[in-house]
DNA sequence: GAATAAGTGTAACAACTGTTACACCTGACT
DNA sequence: AGTCAGGTGTAACAGTTGTTACACTTATTC
């Protein structure tokens, strides 16, 4: 397969797909595997835009970047992502299965690529790995879910209350929010002067009441009216 | 399992789940399979909101309604689904796996449920099932992905320019919509009449134009700028 | 073929959000 | 303590979109 000193470092635990393997099976479950591993440096292309997708592609260590380029070279979208996570696993059994975005490392980074067929092997045979596989892309389905149910509410006012109520937990009045004022602003895909705005009215209005990433929900049932 | 004649009018190969199974292994799968045949007139509650999602849940036969519900006991949102489809097959395998909405019965349906612990079998067992299933999830996970790219374009004209360059086949200059405006605004989440006068716009400056459900790109490049 | 429904084009105005720019605060680092 | 970067509060103005209303055209139905 490649060489142990390989092995030692690779770290299936924190993967997502892989951590319902139990810590004792985990060796065992990667030496009977068949795979490959790809060692890249800073700035190499893992994968490009419309290559067909044969292999899972696990991202072990290190992290990379994905980037969109239109047909005009134009670059559209980005977006970064760090080690151990899967890269694309939808696309490997989808319909369309190509890359939809260039991969290229943002430094020396580990691949680990499981063909198609090896996947499937030991999703029949491994019943953790099958629960781990079905677990992440329902997860993601569900983050999907959530987030375009945030973009399809119109106003910012409406955004930020739904986001403060499924971040209250019921009976709580109030939450500490895990990002800060900018980060919660390009969740919401909205400038953050608006977002500054729009809190600054809710406090106005004696809604709601902040200090630092404390948020207090002094009205919930106005709350729940701007959603 | 139930009375034959209820299997007889079970269509498992136009199941987005079982599509996968050969004709001739379709009688064989349904016979050895452990589920549940539901029946549900008009109007009855087959989920609701906040129940841990134990089976499968197939909707041969009819069509449903999904309403999410806030604590204060307003409508949010609807969707109609209509047989046949798997409900929710995402969260069987979530972390959090209860249902997010409440589903109702649009007409006389007939949903099967299969247990977890029966669908895992099912997936260990037969790869046609287990292809189908990821294909599914799968192809969900991109549809959410591309509607979710979509909604970050903040845009009208954005939106518009990305919809209709993925609608139109590479070297294409025209490409016929499959959905009216008023659906194209919904799709946009934005107003009908606001999408109206961005493509009178768009008519105007020359870049497309458009006979009934038939658009004509004029002026590829102005559009990728838009994006 | 008349009646009705569905879809589309358009306009004026209100409402909301983005842009830009700058002041201020806080914590980290030296 | 001083410097610097990151985060936040705020304001004026421009730009975009929503709202509402109505005319008009095109399907559908009986």
């Amino acid at each position: 397969m490649s060489d142990k000193s390989e092995l030692d470092r690779i770290d299936l635990k924190n993967c997502p797909i892989c951590n319902g393997i139990p810590a004792n099976m985990q060796d065992a479950f990667i030496d009977q595997l068949d795979y490959k591993v790809l060692h890249v440096k800073k700035g190499e292309i893992i994968a490009r835009q419309g290559d067909i997708v044969k292999a899972l592609y696990l991202l072990v260590k290190g992290s990379v970047k994905t980037e969109m380029t239109n047909e005009g070279g134009q670059v559209i979208g980005i977006e970064n992502m760090k080690a151990p996570r899967p890269l694309a696993p939808a696309f490997l059994f989808a319909e369309s299965n190509r890359f939809p975005v260039d991969v290229t490392a943002l430094e020396p980074s580990v691949i680990i690529q499981i063909p198609k067929e090896e996947v499937m092997k030991q999703l029949a045979v491994n019943p953790h790995f099958m629960q781990g596989y079905l677990k992440f892309n329902a997860n993601r389905t569900q983050f999907l879910s959530e987030k375009l149910k945030l973009m399809t509410i119109r106003t910012i006012r409406g955004k930020l209350a739904y986001y403060l109520l499924h971040h209250t937990a019921s009976g709580e009045t109030s939450c500490v929010l895990d990002r800060n004022q900018t980060e919660l602003a390009e969740l919401f895909a909205v400038a953050r002067p608006s977002l500054a705005r729009t809190i600054a009215e809710l406090e106005e209005e004696g809604i709601i009441r902040h200090e630092k990433k404390t948020v207090y929900i002094l009205n919930r049932h106005a709350l729940q009216q701007l959603i």
